[in-house]
DNA sequence: AGGTGATAAATGCAATTGCATCAATCTTGA
DNA sequence: TCAAGATTGATGCAATTGCATTTATCACCT
């Protein structure tokens, strides 16, 4: 009985054009916020979920889900974003635990500075080097290998 | 004049899409291997490079054109390689300051048993996920925001 | 009500990463 | 030849991350 010695070639060569492009990418976007002197992209993902959510704000663990950061990460990123004044930290009255977090004004206005800078990273980075077409089927490929899948 | 304010929303999809399923998928593959006690996929790469290349070894600075890490990430995993015994480090007679670094039988033996477990992750994570066409797609597709593009 | 386990969030400590800089060697050009 | 600059690799120090554990509260079950 033959043990299956490694998977099919081309699994092999779409994983690792997923894992060193998707790294290239990210890195880029990186520095170009880096070089306007604002904040990493783990705060701007913060950041967004937290206005999308609007005044009633966010649990910490529903920004967890959000955003796969691990719990710790979370809490700490959250304690920097406050000491900032990006943020705000409420007392939920029905969960003595819990806490909401609410974007603040300056928040806001730090996410503008930084998506004026992002997008244009994504606009560059993919806008410009694929159709509207490729980038609606490269969505959908990678919606596929989402857990759980996405049908779109 | 209008300034455009954001990048197309096919091309913010694909970007989300492609940040957070290549985030979910690498820690995915890094958990499987932490659950069978072995190193992380960044010795992997450097076990990977470093085996194709055989008996002569690379640079380090090759190894840093290759897998992206940063010089002095790669200088120090190589320490941590080379602590563990898995790659040697020789001096090269032509550049009295750099070295090579070659791969060691146990290094070998290494990146055999992280393949077992890697490679598995691989087929599970996007082999059933995707026929074969749909992988070259997905590839072509990401070959196409590599800089410099890949023309596959 | 009271005990038990689950959930929410924070934290001490070790390991890793990022940044800046350093030391050593190499290359080039006057 | 030798000074100036570039390249290779390492490292001190601060910031971040990972892991394990802790604290506080909640939910459930008897």
């Amino acid at each position: 009985m033959i043990e299956k010695a490694t998977p099919p070639p081309e699994a092999i060569k779409a994983w690792a054009r997923l894992m060193r492009v998707s790294r290239q990418l990210f890195e880029q976007a990186e520095e170009a916020l880096k070089e306007s002197g604002l904040p990493a992209l783990a705060w701007y993902d913060v950041l967004h979920e937290l206005a999308e959510a609007g005044e009633e704000g966010l649990r910490p663990f529903q920004l967890i889900e959000r955003t796969l950061f691990a719990q710790y990460n979370m809490s700490r990123l959250l304690a920097r974003l406050q000491a900032d004044g990006l943020v705000e930290k409420l007392k939920v009255a029905d969960d003595g635990r819990g806490q909401t977090i609410r974007i603040s004004a300056k928040g806001r206005e730090m996410r503008r500075r930084m998506w004026a800078v992002y997008g244009r990273s994504i606009a560059e980075l993919v806008g410009t080097k694929l159709t509207a077409e490729e980038l609606e089927a490269l969505a959908s490929l990678l919606g596929q290998l989402r857990f759980p899948p996405a049908d779109d």
